[in-house]
RNA sequence: GCGAUCGUAGCUCAGUGGUUAGAGCAUCCGGUUGUGGUCCGGAGGGUCGUGGGUUCGAUCCCCAUCGGUCGCCCCA
């Protein structure tokens, strides 16, 4: 580390092979389960108007006044101010108006997987880059909707085997005037009891009333007991609607804890809000969670349009998959190790790599200058299952050596027999081809480009 | 943004106010003529995070800074 003239930047991290065979373990599991339930991929832009962030999110939560990492610059020919997308939503729904997916037959049902950026101190699964994956459904209401929401939420933390360490909190928040009701009645309620509050909760109740429930402060929990209830508030519709969503998801047997205390940070939610925490620890640590925000599409100029939609830390779940031991399955094993001696037999060997891969067999060779004996430890630490061997002999004769690395056994055979049994020896099943035109045959809609 | 803690080879870590800073693992090369995983031998690799200060002298003491880690805030 001493003398590295460059590194990464603080908070941002490489994802190396080995991160990685998680990260395309999650974000299969997230298109797969995509693809069943009829949504579709969309990719917003990783940086847009910083505006559309501030007035999305909230100009007065954290992510906004804090955690915004701006890009660009106000100058000459630009005259407007750029920000890293610090998640998904807005930009999607910035899109949705955009390209008129209000025509589109409703809901319109769009997930999306990628970086996301947020300026603020690096610790224990919260980076300044990381990754989310995020499903919207836009144009519908509907408790039934946001159950199936849920539910895809939950069958990705199903198929990557950390169900049981996760716990769904959910709470209803009412409409936004219920909620504004109920804001300014706990800001009354605290009015005349600062003195007793700590001081980061004497903050809060100018800055974020709601902030108050979850307090982990022993005092504000006492009078927390006795303020006034978000229930209170929330109307007949909303409380309906929020008992029928719990029918749900008891019917699609998802296990869930009612979260009175349960307040998202984003301005943009209203009714419907859930994040899953651990429920090892039961603290508020989550690995996601989202909600219904269905005014937030008239707040950025287009027609009313209720939505509901989640977003998971892909890091915060891979950790999660690291703890439970679960084992990201790997497919880069390598099927042969090709070797060689002498430049009539590297010409010949280049020519049966290429071939070898064709046909989809993980094929590596040493085709340096090394010394057999290195070569051969080389395949092994490769943990190469065959090796080919080729020397000035094999060339003469126009045979090779097969060799069973497991096995410690090898036999000469024709050269021309080499790729043949290679093929017996691996199984035809077991070959890693991929053709795109075999592909492109089996699209069923043209609509998907 | 606040607080705490750490920073010695690629990794995990020893070590000392004073001649060429160590180990294990890893890497590379060998162990008779063209063969692995065990074993044996050897080699490469660190200006002890960076900058300043104290000192005759600092990797070890002090300050700052950068970075890691963890808590708070907040969230993914």
């Amino acid at each position: 580390m001493a003398e590295l003239k460059y590194r990464s930047p603080k908070g941002v991290h490489d994802i190396l092979p080995g991160d990685n065979q998680y990260m395309t373990y999650i974000k299969k599991a997230v298109r797969h389960r995509a693809r069943q339930a009829g949504y579709k991929r969309i990719d917003p832009p990783i940086f847009e108007e910083r505006a559309l962030y501030e007035r999305g999110i909230g100009e007065h939560t954290d992510i906004v006044e804090k955690e915004l990492f701006g890009v660009g610059r106000k100058g000459a020919d630009e005259q407007l101010d750029y920000a890293l997308r610090p998640e998904f939503t807005a930009g999607i729904c910035r899109s949705y108006i955009q390209h008129g997916m209000a025509e589109l037959p409703q809901p319109v049902e769009l997930y999306s997987i990628g970086p996301c950026f947020r300026y603020d101190r690096p610790q224990k699964g919260r980076y300044r880059q990381f990754h989310q994956f995020d499903f919207e459904v836009l144009g519908l209401s509907d408790p039934s909707i946001d159950a199936q929401l849920i539910q895809v939420a939950w069958k990705i933390l199903g198929d990557l085997s950390i169900q049981d360490r996760l716990r769904l909190q959910i709470n209803n928040i009412g409409a936004a005037e219920d909620r504004k009701a109920f804001v300014d009645a706990l800001r009354e309620y605290f009015a005349g009891k600062e003195r007793n509050l700590p001081e980061i909760d004497r903050k809060r109740v100018a800055s974020n009333p709601l902030r108050l429930l979850d307090s982990k402060e022993e005092d504000t929990q006492i009078l927390v007991k006795m303020a006034p209830k978000l229930s209170q508030f929330v109307s007949k519709e909303s409380q309906k609607y929020h008992s029928d969503l719990l029918e749900y998801l008891t019917e699609l047997g998802i296990p869930f804890t009612s979260n009175e205390g349960l307040v998202r940070g984003l301005d943009y939610y209203n009714q419907t809000v859930f994040e899953f925490w651990d429920s090892s620890t039961g603290a508020q640590n989550a690995v996601g969670g989202g909600g219904r925000f269905d005014y937030l599409m008239e707040q950025l100029g287009g027609k009313h349009t209720p939505a509901v939609g989640f977003a998971m830390g892909m890091e915060r779940v891979m950790w999660h998959m690291q703890e439970a031991g679960v084992e990201a399955p790997f497919k880069d094993q390598v099927d042969v190790f090709v070797a060689q001696l002498g430049p009539e037999a590297k010409k010949k060997c280049l020519r049966l790599v290429s071939d070898l891969r064709d046909l989809g067999i993980h094929t590596v060779g040493a085709l340096g200058e090394a010394s057999l004996k290195s070569q051969m430890r080389l395949a092994d630490r490769f943990q190469a299952r065959y090796c080919i061997l080729m020397g000035q002999m094999e060339v003469k004769e126009g045979t090779a050596i097969l060799r069973d690395m497991h096995a410690g056994k090898q036999k000469q055979i024709k050269f021309e027999k080499a790729i043949p049994e290679v093929i017996k020896l691996i199984g035809k099943q077991n070959l890693d081809t991929y053709s795109i035109k075999d592909k492109l045959g089996d699209f069923r809609d043209p609509g998907e480009g």
